[in-house]
DNA sequence: CTCTTCACG
DNA sequence: ACGTACGTGAAGAGC
């Protein structure tokens, strides 16, 4: 069977057209052109595709005097004008199809809905053919047969009609539908139909009697009022009748269905016509690099005064490794509104200078300020950098320019796949280079409007862009780490885990690798027989969950738990952060900027977010983080999380709890259990506690349950009780999650914007993953936002009173500085000050500080 | 390269 | 009946 789809293309324009036209901003190009109604032409055109997988296609379009109105002068009378902004795209859609190979027709005096009967009665010719017509007009139902079916575009999504289901349906014959035109008419069309008939009584006549020509055969024994109206209005049902018949006899330029193959092509044509329409994202599905861009005409400098430049320019530098603290330069390049020129490792420095004070453009500031540094020259900050603007319009979360080359079709590899493999070609490097500088030249002014259009582009300038300076000062400064304490806590552990590995040995009977989960778990539920083992992919679930309660029925379990506790410090943090140990005697992170769904920061290379500190042991790892200067500062926020909620949300009562300083935590275990607050036990505030946190992540009765160990109904009358008295949280929690099915995301206070794809999903679970990170985002986000602001504002504090302590870490909701002892005071002020005061919220913003001589004493 | 586990906010 | 808390990074096992 061969499918053909047969596109009502104007069908589908105006369709787009009026979705979008009056909903608020037009969407346009940033020509000021119009863009609307071919956007989501195009989108239709490709879901079509994608559902379909049709071998034939074409599409169908009006153009020109049609031969109904001609004979008929009612016929479409009335009807609007098309607005300017519609006529305007009407060309380009002729032109996108032509790029992706579809076939269409247009040919005067005739209609799309004439020119897709021609079509469908070929396809009735041909019994090799099958057909779906694609259309929100109802009138091309009397199209359908055997062969052909269709698909009537609704509101949300479509209906499917074969004869069958149609008749079972209307319990007329598709065919028929020309006959209920003829009696009810057509508002749309302007047909007039039989006055006082509408769709009700003529679908029961035509069940009767088939046809109108059955009908005013029949006409005496039709009774009252509907026999009068159809007597005065005969010659207008028949009439109308002839206007809604599709003529099948276009003359249309085609030998047979052959002609109408589809092959699928993304040629260059389509590709820059996605461009001029700044159809980013459609353009992002582009895969093959046709044709792909590359560069000519570079200058190569040989000299520092073979620059010729001028005062805005992009530069771009490569180097060998990702960890840039690490890394050797390979080259750089910069491009102003004229050249491009490319610069080699031994002039960097000299070109350098010579645009240090011009505005600049780059792609990854950071590490550009980082491997300049090295060479000695101080780069403080830029104009652009097209990363963390396209971090923030969710582009990508790469730190390689080439994740947005490549879909725009510019001819370059992935760092991963090319440079960090080490075998590559400089020459070919070098083209790359220039051209990776002319990207962010000239997608410059793109990217900043299109940060403008999301609102987004004040985060940008104010928060993204002067952080930038304060990481890069935070990476380069580093944090002083002794590999003697750690060597030491290495020998001390690495006793203890042998003598435990060889306890576990003898409580099992034999030797295993007791890293294994799956020789552990046929140890423990096999061997041993224990109960309660879960299924894994691969074997049995042993984490802490499940052993926690193993706990009492063999003493195997305590001591693979502490195995599990010993062996985590020694691989990951002590050997681990050994490894990281530069000359210097410092590590230096990689705070990753633009990584996280959310806004926050990520520490890589090592990760210096997550040492340990719950747990006493992997506490004492903090011992060997040392000041340079002469001890730590922490300054953290209290519950900042649960202030910005109580703001956001508006509830008053959370918010009259912050504002009375209470302990937040104390007071939600008082309320929930109804006891006053001096009788609230322990565990009755960790139990608020996990309520609480359980809260801000959109959390089920079943997963409180499994938290605190209860039932999830216990759980769920917790969490109950929480919402009847903190009914503005349930109130936000309602709201926000129904603004992002609205809006397909969420935004902070800030504006940072993240889309939420799991809203669309089919499948209800991720659909539910989708309404939590709806609910958490908001709020984790913010206080990323918050955090930041403050960085910034201590940093440039510390500039303008001239202050040599230095910020050096950053955990989320922490600032670590390394602290000079005659700026103990000033320091704690400033960070004190800055971190309170950083935005006026409807609760204060509370933060507690702390001194110590390394980080395991700083509290 | 994926899975499982566990460290942090 | 389904499956069940947001955001991260790193190590080791085993395919």
């Amino acid at each position: 069977m061969k499918k053909i789809i047969l596109v009502d293309g104007n069908n589908l324009l105006f369709r787009s057209f009026y979705a979008t036209a009056y909903s608020g901003s037009m969407m346009k190009n940033s020509k000021g052109f119009p863009t609307n109604a071919l956007y989501g032409f195009t989108s239709m055109i490709n879901k079509i595709i994608e559902e379909e997988n049709p071998l034939y296609m074409a599409v169908a379009f009006d153009i020109g005097k049609n031969f109904r109105a001609e004979k008929y002068a009612f016929y479409k009378e009335g009807r609007k004008e098309t607005p300017e902004e519609l006529k305007m795209q009407m060309p380009y859609a002729r032109k996108i199809l032509q790029g992706m190979g579809i076939k269409y027709f247009e040919l005067a005096p005739y209609e799309a809905d004439d020119i897709i009967g021609t079509l469908a009665k070929k396809v009735v010719d041909d019994p090799d053919f099958i057909g779906t017509i694609v259309s929100s007009d109802r009138d091309l139902i009397q199209l359908i047969n055997d062969q052909i079916d269709i698909k009537l575009l609704k509101q949300k999504g479509y209906i499917r009609y074969n004869p069958q289901n149609f008749y079972e349906e209307f319990k007329i014959e598709p065919i028929n539908i020309i006959d209920l035109k003829a009696l009810a008419g057509d508002t749309s069309d302007n047909i007039p139909g039989v006055k006082g008939i509408g769709e009700k009584t003529a679908l029961n006549l035509l069940a009767q009697y088939k046809t109108i020509e059955g009908i005013y055969d029949n006409i005496e024994n039709i009774k009252g009022k509907a026999q009068e109206k159809l007597l005065v209005d005969k010659e207008m049902a028949f009439t109308s009748k002839e206007i809604a018949t599709i003529y099948k006899e276009v003359p249309l330029d085609i030998k047979d269905l052959e002609d109408l193959k589809y092959e699928p092509k993304e040629t260059p044509e389509l590709y820059s016509l996605f461009e001029e329409l700044e159809f980013y994202s459609l353009l992002k599905k582009f895969t093959k690099p046709n044709p792909s861009k590359t560069i000519e005409n570079v200058i190569m400098v040989n000299d520092p005064s073979d620059l010729v430049l001028n005062d805005t320019v992009a530069f771009y530098i490569e180097v060998d490794n990702s960890n840039y603290h690490l890394a050797h330069i390979l080259g750089m390049a910069i491009t102003d509104k004229d050249n491009t020129y490319y610069i080699k490792p031994e002039l960097i420095k000299e070109c350098f200078l010579k645009i240090i004070n011009k505005t600049l453009y780059t792609f990854d500031l950071k590490k550009d300020i980082c491997v300049l540094n090295k060479m000695g020259v101080f780069l403080e900050d830029a104009k652009y950098d097209l990363m963390l603007a396209a971090y923030l319009l969710n582009y990508t979360i790469k730190d390689d320019i080439a994740y947005l080359m490549k879909p725009e079709s510019y001819q370059v590899e992935l760092y991963e796949d090319y440079i960090l493999k080490g075998n590559f070609d400089l020459e070919e490097v070098k083209k790359e280079i220039c051209l990776k500088s002319k990207f962010i030249y000239d997608t410059h002014e793109r990217f900043i409007t299109e940060l403008k259009r999301e609102e987004m582009f004040k985060l940008y300038e104010e928060i993204e862009m002067p952080l930038v300076k304060v990481l890069a000062s935070m990476e380069l400064t580093g944090v002083k780490v002794d590999s003697k304490i750690l060597d030491n806590m290495k020998e001390e552990i690495k006793v203890k885990i042998d003598a435990i590995s060889n306890e576990i040995y003898n409580l099992a009977g034999e030797e295993f690798n007791i890293a294994s989960t799956k020789q552990l778990g046929e140890i423990l539920f096999l061997k041993l027989g224990l109960p309660g083992g879960v299924k894994t992919q691969k074997g049995y679930k042993t984490d802490v969950k499940v052993m926690h309660k193993l706990l009492g029925s063999h003493p195997i379990i305590e001591k693979i738990l502490e195995y599990r506790n010993l062996t985590k410090i020694y691989s990951t943090y002590l050997e681990g952060l050994e490894n990281y140990i530069l000359e210097d005697g410092k590590i230096h992170t990689i705070f990753k900027q633009n990584l996280t769904r959310t806004g926050r920061l990520s520490s890589v290379e090592p990760n210096l977010q997550n040492i340990p500190v719950r747990d006493e042991g992997g506490r004492k790892i903090r011992k060997a983080f040392l000041p340079t200067n002469d001890c730590f500062l922490s300054a953290d926020y209290s519950q900042i999380e649960l202030r910005i909620l109580a703001h956001i949300s508006g509830s008053e009562e959370l918010i009259k709890a912050f504002n009375n300083d209470a302990d937040i935590h104390t007071k939600v275990a008082s309320d929930i259990y109804g006891v006053p607050e001096e009788a609230v036990s322990k565990k009755m505030r960790s139990t608020a506690k996990a309520v609480i946190f359980g809260i801000v992540y959109g959390i089920s009765g079943f997963g409180l349950g499994e938290n605190l160990e209860i039932s999830a109904k216990e759980a769920k009358k917790f969490i109950d009780k929480y919402y009847e008295l903190y009914p503005g949280v349930k109130n936000y929690m309602d709201n926000i999650v129904k603004e992002a099915y609205h809006d397909g995301c969420v935004r902070t206070l800030f504006n940072r914007k993240r889309t939420i794809e799991e809203l669309n999903s089919g499948n209800y679970m991720v659909r539910q993953a989708g309404e939590r990170i709806a609910l958490n985002t908001p709020i984790q986000g913010t206080s990323a936002d918050i955090i930041k602001k403050a960085m910034i504002e201590i940093y440039d504090e510390f500039k303008k009173e001239n202050i040599q302590s230095k910020l050096i870490l950053q955990v989320h909701d922490e600032l670590i500085f390394d602290l000079r002892d005659e700026e103990k005071e000033v320091v704690t002020n400033i960070v004190k000050e800055k971190m309170t005061n950083v935005i006026k919220l409807s609760v204060p913003l509370k933060v507690s500080s702390d001194y110590g001589s390394d980080w395991y004493e700083t509290k």
